[in-house]
DNA sequence: TTGAAAGCGCTAACAG
DNA sequence: CTGTTAGCGCTTTCAA
């Protein structure tokens, strides 16, 4: 029944007879493996040009066990954040020749275990997890074997399991760091939820750079503009203002820069303001400009990448590790630009 | 040499021995081809639970000549556009059990050939370009034979391509009548570059919806605040002011929103203000928050799904068809919310 | 109703 | 140095 044929008609044996060799020795030709004539090769490597062949990774993968292809399961329905972690980690799987199915899984369970199914059918040498919170997830409830399994800004609850996270608490401290080395004495934190882990993490890094901390200047709320814009308020009507702000993230950072503009107070000469994440979108179009925080998310991918492949080669094995952040300063930290 | 090995470690074999029957007996049973007693059938299911058996979709794929996969090449580099697009593809694709391989070309064609060709090794049943610019892009170079291939959010020169774009100049007539349906008569376009076919089109269906048009009102530049600014700017030292702006995306309308309110113009009571692309976190983070037009791009993805798999069929044949937009009405248009 | 066998396209071990 | 052959795991005739 199914008639769809794939593009390329030609098959290795179609090479051989072109080329007047054997199967085995086309094979040997194009995998540059035994030892033949270059004259032999050279008219296998002809033939296959002249046919436009291209083998089929299918009957490779079959008889190899193995088949260049990795999984990506995303909780995040390909949000901000996967984003360039996707793309680095497929820059380098496509480097060594592997190719990346996506899946996306939005956090039910139920979707999740079957698209691992059908990833295991197709046979992928490895998969990779990844979600919006960089929260504890719980392992995948099916029997995964020894496949290797990374976890991207993302968690699992098996103690050794391979995870991937940027840095948020030292992100944090490069934040409250620059401020400080403003001269900035009373910083104020406005941040997230507090049931983020990243929001914990980010917290603890603010709190260990200050030398005493005032928990009246610690404000957890949404991840939203509005809520910057309100948390603003409740800090201007403190007896003692804030002198700087470390934002949760760069829509919190908005919301407060447009609050203190719209009170005329100016940014950053009386109160300082940086945000988290570096979305660009926000920090440039805001007035001033937000400093902020950058996870490096594309280079997390890229390591995330080279991780799996060192796993699929079976040569690591798991832990958990956190990338560096590193502090991207513009107009709402630095007096001359 | 490659010693990885699939978790999955039974074969239709190992299934066939434990339920005492042949191979052949053992996949009929779990294709439910061919007539079979129910006591056998039952019998090898058994064998297969217990197991955990799970076929080898390789071995499946090799032998009938379906993958039972498609390729995505995004030139968006996974953009905030791509992103519902593949959503919705993913989604429709998922249901059918057909996995999607995901390659970001980023406007690169070395790259992008190079994806080609191996997603055509991997046999996919079909591929989908999509792009973040819907402008005329050249074919891919690699012959396809006929396979089955799809433009999404994006176009091929070929004559008779498959492409699958949103209704621009509709939406766009949607955002002009709105306003005209507010009573407003100075209608003023705030657009993106002018070698984008979407701000040609969306110009167009501004312009098919007036009466008159005054080329003063239209003005062209960058996709971002900082431009929406200046036009806004611009726009009030006209003579004779407009009395409602539709912008070609959501981060121009927030720039005009933001220098109005700056300028303390009432939006939408003096000037009413419509967006496009309807972005959530710019329309609603703006005061007041901006109506905007969806392209319904996840819907979009929905319908490049269903249509590949039409084509992979071979029930369905090219052509260029668009999807209709939405107008989502927020506050800068609606006096009462 | 079930079993045996051929073959999808490729690789690798073994002969020649 | 090159050809032959036996599978990888599955589906599908064709016999029994």
């Amino acid at each position: 029944m199914p008639e769809a044929k794939s593009p390329n008609r030609y098959t290795l044996r179609d090479v051989a007879r072109r080329a007047g060799v054997s199967l085995g020795t086309a094979s040997k030709a194009l995998n540059k493996s035994g030892t033949l004539r270059s004259e032999t090769r050279d008219k296998v490597l002809l033939a296959a040009n002249e046919l436009g062949f291209r083998p089929n990774d299918l009957a490779q993968a079959l008889h190899r066990g193995q088949s260049f292809t990795v999984g990506l399961i995303s909780n995040d329905s390909f949000g901000r954040f996967t984003m360039p972690i996707m793309e680095g980690l497929e820059t380098v799987l496509h480097e060594a020749g592997i190719a990346l199915f996506m899946c996306n899984a939005t956090d039910d369970p139920e979707r999740e275990k079957r698209h691992i199914d059908q990833l295991l059918g197709k046979r992928v040498d490895g998969l990779v997890f990844t979600g919006r919170r960089a929260d504890r997830r719980p392992a995948p409830g099916l029997a995964l074997g020894n496949l290797p399994v990374l976890y991207v800004f993302s968690q699992s609850d098996e103690p050794d399991a391979a995870c991937l996270l940027p840095d948020d608490e030292g992100g944090a401290r490069l934040a409250t760091e620059h401020l400080l080395a403003l001269g900035r004495t009373r910083i104020a934190h406005v941040t997230g939820p507090e049931d983020f882990e990243a929001v914990r993490l980010r917290r603890r890094g603010y709190e260990a750079s200050l030398s005493q901390v005032d928990p009246t200047l610690i404000l957890h709320g949404p991840w939203s503009e509005a809520w910057g814009r309100e948390a603003a308020t409740r800090l201007l009507a403190l007896p003692n203002r804030p002198d700087a702000i470390f934002a949760g993230n760069d829509q919190i950072a908005r919301g407060i820069v447009e609050t203190l503009r719209d009170k005329a107070i100016a940014v950053p000469d009386d109160i300082a303001v940086i945000g988290f994440d570096n979305w660009s979108v926000m920090a440039e179009a805001s007035r001033p400009q937000i400093s902020s925080i950058d996870m490096n998310l594309k280079s997390l991918g890229e390591e995330a990448g080279h991780r799996l492949i060192r796993m699929i080669r079976g040569e690591s094995q798991g832990g958990t590790s956190r990338l560096p952040c590193t502090l991207v300063p513009r107009a709402s930290t630095t007096t001359t630009p």
